[in-house]
DNA sequence: TCCAACTGATTGCAATATGCAACTTGTTGT
DNA sequence: ACAACAAGTTGCATATTGCAATCAGTTGGA
């Protein structure tokens, strides 16, 4: 049934994620924790086309990297979580911000996240992984959360102060 | 003169490399150390078609991933190299190897060097790194080649001995 | 010299994907 | 009833991909 180029993890890897937006979704859904289809149109950066999001969300839903759950609140609504298979992108997705952050023009604001998780190591890339695993797969709550912690960090850098060390 | 979407960073890395072949092309030079246009075309997995492959250099040249030196032996030949920048890919491709190793429908053969990288952790990947330092930027040679090491776990499980170990 | 094989491409064309704006269907709160 | 909102879909212009054929310069051998 598969059509695949070959079996290369790297390739294979490329022909599911291989593409300008299925990442950028993934992002939105992982750091942003945007759960529905208008939250993950209208809130980005990048401004996705709402066809694209469509049907990016429909495969990502087919590849297993995404379930989606009905929203209790309204009827019309759906609430999109990560899969574990999603989950265990992030060092993937941490060792992206990390070469972008060295060799691309990145923002301030936009890459302190990216600073803060290559800095805190395997170790808080775990820790992530946990609370995800918690707001999307319904496990046990962590202790701190890491998530908070970016997200303080990015408020300060926009807030102004930027004493958070740079390398 | 940029016309990024964002200042985000693991988009500007999408944006360089988001797309089906940009890192395949990369991984050839990388681990097969295929450095001609022909090498690229034809001994590929995957068939990349040559108006791709021609499209894909330009642009990797023209974002400093690789920089192409004149061949002695052949007037119209070229050798692409990797940049610095393209060999602080290696993280990020292991990442991608482990990925796919763990959720995709792999084959045994193009996997046990992913499986090995992800195994050798950090110090096999600044090892790797050196070497490639070596063969593409003229820095010295390291001691032992994680290259050969590979390219030996990969011979022989071609010739179907299994007892590698699996993770 | 002549010519076949090899070099890194380019061209033409059909199929597919993207980007944008408008539209559709159904839901909710007032 | 009705305006605002939800999740998409549709139409259409443009851009990119995939594939086979072709091209011009280079090389080595007869």
């Amino acid at each position: 049934m598969d059509q695949h180029r070959s079996g290369c993890p790297i390739n294979l890897t490329l022909e599911i994620l291989g593409d300008g937006w299925s990442l950028i979704v993934i992002r939105d859904v992982m750091f942003g924790n945007r759960r529905h289809f208008r939250e993950l149109l209208g809130q980005s950066e990048e401004g996705i086309a709402s066809n694209i999001l469509s049907a990016r969300l429909k495969r990502l839903l087919a590849e297993g990297l995404l379930v989606k759950h009905p929203d209790p609140t309204h009827r019309q609504k759906s609430i999109y979580s990560l899969t574990e298979a999603a989950i265990q992108l992030v060092p993937l997705l941490v060792q992206m911000g990390a070469w972008g952050r060295r060799h691309t023009p990145v923002s301030r604001e936009l890459s302190i996240r990216a600073q803060l998780l290559e800095e805190g190591g395997p170790q808080m890339w775990a820790d992530f992984m946990d609370e995800l695993r918690h707001i999307h797969l319904g496990a046990p709550a962590p202790e701190k959360s890491v998530l908070a912690e970016l997200q303080d960090a990015y408020l300060r850098v926009v807030a102004g102060q930027t004493d958070v060390g740079t390398t």
